[in-house]
DNA sequence: CCATTCTTGACTAAATAGGTCAACAAATAT
DNA sequence: ATATTTGTTGACCTATTTAGTCAAGAATGG
């Protein structure tokens, strides 16, 4: 099994969420949280950060929330796995463990194995924007 | 982060070493774990689950050990790693959730991405077999 | 000033990966 | 035979990480 971390799915789902709404304003937290089924207290904190990555922004009050900062056809997924997974060796994102750990440095025979991997996986994430996202959810109704 | 559990890949470098010592008599698991900087105690673990896959056996006593029962060109990753991951759904072994805990029942805009996903990442397992990786090995030294 | 909403760091809980152990069973040596 | 080596198995432990919570505070708009 190879899983994402639910805070990266979140984070994904989130911005997906953005998506929908954009060019309509400010999207609320709460509102966000109960589209796509986040623990809200939880969500707080991914957004926040999220704000670091400059794809989105928020504002405080009344009519507050967090809002895209550039139309949905130009942000990927792979931008904000790519974000949420911090600045992780770029090579080691999809892979057998991370460098320090490997008792061999990392020179083995699943080398070339884990670098195609890690290419093919990324290739995937950066093909698919959230516009495309859009486009599925619309056709699906 | 995508990275695969230390017990597939203490799995997969059990399996090199049998892959390298193919043909030649048992292999301790003891001697096993010094050439792979696997913890012995819970590389017997993962080796006797390992028969059940169909593609080592073990002996007891003085020469005994464990050995491949296929060539190394007959056995894949994606074999090894489909058998380590148990009956998984095959289309969940890369995914955002298992089914049962995902809140839209696998049914959003991100289903088909995680599809593709799925696919790249075994067909590069697949592709992958112990003997391709004694080759690399060896053209390393 | 008041209601609403985001902000932030600290905190806690739960899950699971990762690893250990010990008593036992089988094979071989002598 | 029996001592030694080696695999077998299920139960057990525990450190880490993920996942989630909270509360006091700071903007914002009415």
């Amino acid at each position: 099994m190879i899983r994402t971390h639910k805070k990266e799915q979140y984070a994904l789902r989130a911005m997906l969420e953005l998506a929908k709404k954009s060019g309509k304003g400010p999207t609320k937290i709460s509102d966000i949280a109960a589209a796509q089924a986040i623990p809200i207290r939880f969500l707080e904190v991914i957004l926040s950060q999220l704000k670091a990555s400059g794809f989105v922004d928020s504002k405080r009050g009344f009519y507050g929330g967090y809002y895209l900062l550039r139309p949905p056809d130009q942000i990927t997924v792979g931008d904000v796995l790519r974000f949420m997974q911090g600045d992780e060796d770029p090579a080691h994102r999809v892979s057998c463990m991370s460098k320090k750990e490997c008792p061999f440095n990392c020179d083995c025979a699943f080398v070339p194995m884990w670098t195609k991997l890690n290419k093919a996986v990324f290739k995937i994430y950066d093909e698919t924007s959230f516009q495309d996202l859009l486009n599925i959810e619309r056709r699906r109704h």
